[in-house]
DNA sequence: TTCTCATATTCGCTCAAGCGAATGTAATGG
DNA sequence: CCATTACATTCGCTTGAGCGAATATGAGAA
C-alpha cells in the first residue's frame, strides 16, 4: 500500500521538493526502490541527515517505505491524485536533466555494478534495475 | 521579454512554490495578466506582503512584470526549459482543483464584472479575459 | 539474552523565511 | 513645483527549517 491520502496538501508537496538533498534523493530512487545505505553512500551525507529527509518526504506523501529485515527500501509513491502524479513525474524528468543529478546516478550505477562493492555496502540488497 | 535565464535553479523554483500565498497568486493570474491591486483585494492581504511575494516569484523566474503607468501587471513567465514549463503548467492545473483557489477565482470574476467595482479598484485596468 | 548492524529520532543550535510597520520610489495629476 | 496614487523596499522581530552530535529503536546473529 502506497500511503497516499486522497487530498495531498499542495504547499507541503512543494516544500518537500524545495530542498536539494531531497531532490537528489528522489532522483536517485528514480523508478526503482532503493536502500537507505545507498543514499548515505552516494550523496555522501551523514546518515541521520538522510534519514530525516526521507522521513520528510514520507510525511509529504512523496515516497513510501518497505522494511526488509534490517534494511529499509524507499520508492517514489504512487499518488492517487492524477494531477499531482503528473507534476511529480514531470519534476523527476526535469531533475534528470541536471548535471549533479546525472553524476549521482552514474555513481549509483558504478557502486552497484562493481564486482567488489565498498566495505560499508557488502551484503546490501541491490536495486532491482541494477542487479546483474 | 519574459526574463527567463536558460538554467533555472530547481531548488529555487520549488521554494517559490512552497508557500500558500504564492500559490494563490499564481492561481489568480492563470493565463491572464493581473494588476497588483487585484491580488491585494482578492487575497485580502497587506500590500507589502503581496509585493514581497511577487518579488520572490519574479526572482525565481516564475512570473514577469510589466509597467503600465502607475500600475504593474504580472503574468506567469514563459519558461525556456520545456521540462520546467511542463511542471509549471501541470502545477497550475493542479492548483485549479483546490477549493480555496476556486473561491479566489470566483471572487476575482465577481469583482471584475461588477458594474460598480469597490472604491479602491475604481479606474484600475481589468484583466483581459474578464473585461467585458 | 546480549551484541551488532541499519535506520530513526531527539536535542540544541544557527540561520533564513515570513511577517507587520514604516519608509522609499516612480508615475501621474494639479 | 508639490500632492497623490500604486507599488517596492527596508527594518526589527518571531518562528521554523536544517544541521551535527548524541541517543534510541528494531531486527537479525550469536
Amino acid at each position: 500500500m502506497s500511503r497516499t491520502g486522497k487530498n495531498l496538501d499542495r504547499e507541503l508537496f512543494f516544500t518537500a521538493l524545495a530542498d536539494r538533498t531531497r531532490l537528489r534523493i528522489l532522483n536517485l530512487i528514480g523508478k526503482d526502490e532503493l536502500c537507505v545505505c545507498f543514499f548515505v553512500e552516494i550523496l555522501d551525507e551523514l546518515q541521520p541527515k538522510v534519514s530525516r529527509h526521507l522521513a520528510y518526504l514520507r510525511k509529504a506523501g512523496l515516497v513510501s517505505a518497505r522494511r526488509d529485515g534490517k534494511w529499509m527500501h524507499y520508492r517514489v509513491a504512487t499518488l492517487s491524485d492524477p494531477q499531482a502524479a503528473q507534476v511529480l513525474r514531470n519534476t523527476m524528468e526535469w531533475l534528470a536533466e541536471d548535471r549533479e543529478m546525472q553524476r549521482d546516478r552514474e555513481r549509483l550505477v558504478k557502486v552497484c555494478c562493481a564486482p567488489q562493492p565498498p566495505v560499508q555496502l557488502q551484503g546490501v540488497p541491490r536495486p532491482m534495475s541494477l542487479s546483474t
